[in-house]
RNA sequence: GCGCUCGUAGCUCAGCCGGAUAGAGCGUCUGACUACGAAUCAGAAGGCCGCAGGUUCGAGUCCUGCCGAGCGCGCCA
């Protein structure tokens, strides 16, 4: 139990005392100023209206009747205000807690009802660009920290390997392929659609395995081995990037099954026999609206066909019959009026309110020489997620990119970004990180071998530093509840801090074996949970750098 | 027009369930390596927390209204 739990139990327990009275949602936080304590809380401010009575007294009453061995000092301080201070022999416990937990300090083994946290899910039409590697960090990251937070989560990537964009995408590359022997390749639309370079990457390798022959062939045929070769060599190169970046997923779906499998007329058939549809203008609507959406949706196409809503109901219900009881979707910004209807279109057909969870990411904007780029696949002017990792490497990129909430706005410059690679604060980190694996080849030991902590004082950069430490847990839990990632990236930069002034100010390896214990358990902690916070961001950890 | 998400230092961003004097990094300026890594540390300058009301002991944080930005509002996904 952290000291913030054991803290609000004791305060909870001295209110009962004194008051006779149960609260609960007793508020302890860490000040801001030191010299306020090591914890604090509002409680009698909080209180002082209900127990009638003002808010220093209560405070007075409080610290009286306070039972808590681990607190050496309480005082009142301020408008009502009790500030706590720990005995260092508590903190020095709660530190060899941590060593002996080691990487698995603050996470918790999985329980409970399964996620299916879905992220990424880009359509097999091209190479991932840096709008792409935004939500693959972000999702990747939040799936390490639910998972460390103690949720039971599975990673999933949701294809869609059929409808118009493949088929689009299908012909432009069969344009350029046809394009190889100076043929020329009927297309639906008036242009080919997509225009990047891969197209005729992708035409030239179809031309390697088949050379002229599926020329010869019934032309849609031929589109159709050549869309599938396009397709898959897409999803190829995303996986590959994806890996590079250390993205994993557990799963990938696809949208062809669910129309093989007959789940998308299930749930088709399932809505139109119930009360919530009707048609009007030759096609059938599902009445979302009734569910919170908008406006009705329309579910079948008046051509007989089904619209985007057919698949994805039938994909989130699949997840349900999987037994997940929670769907995290990842999704750009862009769709953001999807969650409603598809949500209005799941409460028609029976399953609870809560299970989709949306998180929207927001888009990357691309900035060059203070310019707006726009980027889009299909004109084919992209800057590719590969081609960053080339110029600033993994590390950097994937700091970056969950730094700031997934819900702010985030201009991407390019050539800023590569000209201050050397300035990402990934690296004050890591360099914290081996500056302790230094101090431990020079102390000729391991944090592995440090046995029993004695006891002693701590000095100020000591005691900030151990409560930074302890405060992991918490910011693990607060993270996944909130879905946030940015928060680890704040931790670490603060724990970073934390240490180098600690180190600046105390020299580690000193003579007296006491002091070097506890120092070189300080450092063997900090490099810990650094290692074990940098892990969440999916960033290495370096012995030297 | 309606809906969602945002607006904090020159720039990029933090700020826990409403708490005490709003914090970092970059950039600017000044200092610190003859003991463990200076990719570091100490200090200075830099703020109407978009604006205006409201709620209360207390608001960057909650509510309302404006202003500004992005996205969405297809028988596209």
């Amino acid at each position: 139990m952290s000291f913030e739990e054991r803290l609000a139990g004791a305060v909870r327990k001295a209110v009962q005392r004194s008051y006779g009275v149960e609260l609960d949602g007793i508020h302890v936080e860490r000040p801001n100023d030191p010299t306020h304590g090591d914890f604090a809380t509002n409680v009698a401010l909080a209180n002082a209206k209900v127990l009638r009575r003002n808010p220093r007294e209560v405070a007075e009453n409080l610290v009286g009747a306070l039972d808590a061995p681990f607190v050496r000092e309480a005082e009142v301080a301020g408008p009502g205000f009790v500030n706590f201070r720990l005995s260092p022999e508590a903190l020095w416990e709660e530190l060899g807690y941590l060593l002996g937990e080691g990487e698995g300090y603050g996470r918790r083994e999985p329980s409970g009802d399964p996620v299916l946290l879905e992220f990424v899910s880009v359509n097999p039409t091209g190479p991932m660009h840096v709008g792409h590697g935004r939500q693959a960090a972000y999702g990747d990251s939040l799936a390490r920290i639910m998972g460390a937070a103690g949720r039971n989560v599975q990673r999933e990537y949701y294809f869609n390997d059929g409808g118009n964009q493949i088929r689009l995408f299908g012909e432009s590359v069969a344009v350029r392929y046809g394009g190889l022997y100076g043929e020329t390749w009927p297309v639906s639309g008036s242009e080919t659609a997509y225009k990047g370079d891969y197209t005729v990457e992708i035409a030239e390798d179809i031309a390697r395995e088949h050379d002229s022959r599926l020329l010869e062939m019934d032309p849609e045929v031929a589109l159709h081995e050549i869309t599938a070769f396009a397709t898959s060599w897409c999803m190829g190169d995303i996986k590959r990037t994806l890996a590079r970046i250390r993205v994993r997923f557990d799963s990938f779906f696809n949208e062809k099954g669910l129309y093989e499998s007959g789940a998308v007329d299930v749930v088709v058939r399932e809505l139109a026999e119930g009360d919530n549809v009707y048609e009007s203008e030759g096609a059938l609507w599902l009445a979302t609206s009734r569910f919170g959406d908008d406006k009705d949706r329309v579910l079948v196409k008046s051509d007989g066909s089904y619209t985007y809503m057919g698949p994805d109901l039938a994909y989130h219900r699949d997840k349900w019959d999987r037994g997940f009881r929670t769907a995290t979707d990842v999704l750009g910004a862009d769709h953001a009026g999807y969650p409603p209807r598809i949500r209005a279109g799941l409460v028609a057909l029976g399953l609870p309110h809560e299970f989709l969870d949306v998180e929207l990411v927001r888009l990357v904007k691309l900035v060059q020489e203070g310019e707006q780029v726009k980027f889009s696949k299909r004109a084919g002017n992209i800057v590719t997620l590969d081609e960053l990792l080339d110029e600033v490497g993994e590390d950097v990129a994937r700091y970056f990119y969950v730094r700031s909430s997934h819900k702010t706005e985030m201009n991407f410059d390019l050539d800023l970004a590569i000209k201050h690679s050397d300035e990402n604060p990934v690296f004050y980190v890591q360099y914290a990180h081996a500056r302790i694996s230094s101090i431990f080849g020079r102390a000729e030991t391991s944090p592995e071998e440090l046995g029993e902590i004695p006891a002693g004082d701590l000095a100020p950069e000591e005691r900030l530093l151990v409560l930074e430490l302890l405060d992991f847990p918490r910011v693990i839990q607060n993270a996944a509840q909130k879905r946030e990632v940015h928060p680890i990236p704040t931790y670490l930069e603060t724990l970073a801090t934390r240490f180098h002034q600690f180190y600046t100010v105390h020299r580690i390896l000193v003579e007296d074996a006491d002091v070097r214990a506890r120092r070189l358990a300080l450092c063997a902690a900090t490099k810990v949970v650094l290692a074990s916070g940098l892990d969440l961001l999916g960033v290495n950890a370096p012995e030297k750098m």
